[in-house]
RNA sequence: GGCGCCAUCGUCUAGGGGUCUAGGACACCGCCCUCUCAAGGCGGAGGCACGGGUUCGAUUCCCGUUGGCGCCA
């Protein structure tokens, strides 16, 4: 039992603070502390177009009010650092050479129409057809130096097959020859998932890859890497994925998926983080209400159940009652309200909204529920657009939450310019698209000012709404979807 | 489509060759408590996907089928 155990959370930062995170940080750390190791937090920016900072500082944040905390991390540093990918670029290029120097792996300069033609030619079963890995190191040099752009790929056997130990299933086993010649670094200099996960994980010192399902297709790449750097391999342990109702990987769509949806909503995070420790695991006593420190004491990894739990928000509430029910005074709950919304600070902000829509002080009642509540009702009789049929506002609505999704400012001002583009482009009033979004966020058509009062609500909880209305509307085919995506792109560029 | 992973009540799970008449929890139903509703207490309905092996005996082990999910395209 010689070195200390040490294992990692790596989160991407391209979106919301994602309930998944939580799930793979929760017990990356409760097992970290059960074997006195160390739990680090590294940050996998190397998507630059889709990275941003302020996702990074959403999750670092959802996870320090979830109660989880790590001993190495970007905003802790550590002994070894920088633990954000995009600071570490000069290390894997470094290590990229070094596959390149013992011939693990090669340049490829293969122009994107050529590997599209590949594609088609192929049919979708095979990948890359290792047309560059014949080039000689001399040419190939050559041809770098003279500025001509390329990827490099590692070197995968053609035939033979991998063999792995995954702490949870076993033996998994893999054909070679169904493994692609992976890119380990892009064009513009930036390494792909396979080589920087890899490459930290060595340096960091970690010594049990504790991660989602997701990823078991991939480690026979991340084991030869290993191997062509002549390193020790960790423990591979992958977890369950957590599911909607349907039983699909859980997704925005069909679940509020951010953490700060769950926040806003009204749950408290040890009842969240209690809660996510259910999913795959139970305490041996089978008690389902324990702490962070009880799980750390109890956790064993092969206990963990494999098929992938469906996230139940109605049992999440149950046990969220129960913590408010047992473990809270009269005076500490009403804190934790305060502390939620009932505070000087958001009612300060709502009060000029009301004002003008009050005759009695007592109206403030009905007019501001919206503001406290979780879901609100809605009649889908009152949801409805001039000239438009269900079907059509839901699309509206659906592209109007991708829009959203991509929001970073959520203030009034900023939501007023971003409504009155979406109705242009839509070819429709501001007040057609305002509308409905009255009600879908209010319950009612009558409300305090929208943007005012989508401000206040935040960008979580407006667009879980929104896709509550949609819902209500008849929801979105699959088919449809596609065509939407389209139409999305075509009026506002990519999303995600 | 190819490959991989998975499979106990609707959901989360316990169990793991005989103790299983398969245990608990959420949700559901009924009763009790009670000024209502919750909460709480008591009770009910509800499950080992299917087919082959192995075995004296499989829900538990092995193989296959089916189904679900994921990854790649």
């Amino acid at each position: 039992m010689g070195r200390q155990v040490r294992v990692r959370v790596a989160p991407s930062p391209t979106g919301d603070p994602h309930l998944g995170t939580a799930y793979q940080a929760l017990f990356n750390c409760a097992f970290a502390r059960r074997r006195g190791g160390k739990f680090i937090l590294r940050i996998e920016d190397t998507d630059r177009v889709r990275s941003s900072e302020e996702s990074e500082v959403a999750i670092l944040e959802s996870l320090r009010w979830l109660g989880l905390s790590w001993d190495e991390g970007p905003d802790i540093g550590g002994p070894h650092g920088p633990y954000r990918q995009s600071e570490r670029t000069e290390i894997y290029r470094q290590h990229v050479d070094r596959l390149l120097e013992t011939g693990h792996a090669y340049r490829c300069f293969c122009t994107r129409e050529r590997l599209e033609e590949i594609r088609t030619r192929q049919g979708a079963d095979t990948g890359y057809d290792r047309h560059c890995r014949s080039i000689s190191s001399k040419e190939s040099d050559r041809r770098a130096a003279a500025g001509e752009p390329f990827v490099v790929r590692m070197k995968i056997p053609p035939e033979g097959q991998s063999l792995f130990q995954d702490l949870l299933r076993g033996e998994i086993c893999k054909e070679w020859s169904l493994v692609d010649d992976q890119i380990i670094l892009k064009s513009d200099g930036f390494p792909t998932y396979h080589l920087a996960v890899v490459v930290d994980d060595h340096l960091m010192g970690v010594t049990h890859v504790i991660r989602g399902e997701e990823w078991i297709n991939s480690v026979p790449k991340h084991v030869k890497l290993y191997e062509y750097f002549g390193w020790e391999l960790p423990v591979f342990c992958h977890l369950p994925l957590l599911r909607n109702r349907d039983k699909s990987k859980l997704s925005k769509r069909k679940n509020p998926t951010s953490i700060n949806y769950y926040r806003q909503a009204g749950y408290l995070p040890e009842a969240l983080l209690n809660y996510l420790g259910l999913m795959g695991w139970a305490m041996p006593t089978g008690e389902e209400k324990f702490t962070l420190e009880q799980m750390c004491q109890n956790l064993e990894l092969e206990k963990i159940s494999l098929g992938g739990p469906v996230f139940d928000v109605a049992k999440l509430r149950w046990l969220n009652g129960r913590y408010i029910r047992e473990d809270y005074a009269p005076e500490a709950l009403q804190e934790k309200l305060e502390e939620w919304a009932l505070n000087q600070e958001r009612i300060g902000k709502i009060v000029p909204l009301v004002q003008p829509r009050l005759e009695t002080l007592a109206d403030w009642g009905g007019l501001t529920t919206a503001f406290f509540a979780d879901e609100v009702s809605l009649a889908a009789e009152d949801l409805k657009m001039k000239g438009k049929k269900p079907e059509e506002l839901a699309a509206i609505l659906q592209m109007l939450v991708w829009r959203l999704e991509q929001q970073r400012d959520f203030t009034a001002p900023a939501l007023d310019a971003l409504f009155r583009e979406m109705s242009q482009k839509f070819g429709i009033t501001l007040r057609d698209l305002t509308g409905p979004c009255f009600v879908a966020l209010s319950g009612k058509p009558v409300w305090t000012p929208l943007f005012d009062s989508m401000e206040i609500l935040g960008s979580d909880m407006v667009r879980m709404r929104l896709q509550r209305a949609i819902e209500v509307l008849g929801g979105i085919s699959g088919k449809k979807r596609k065509e939407l995506d389209k139409q999305y792109t075509a009026l506002f560029g990519y999303r995600d």
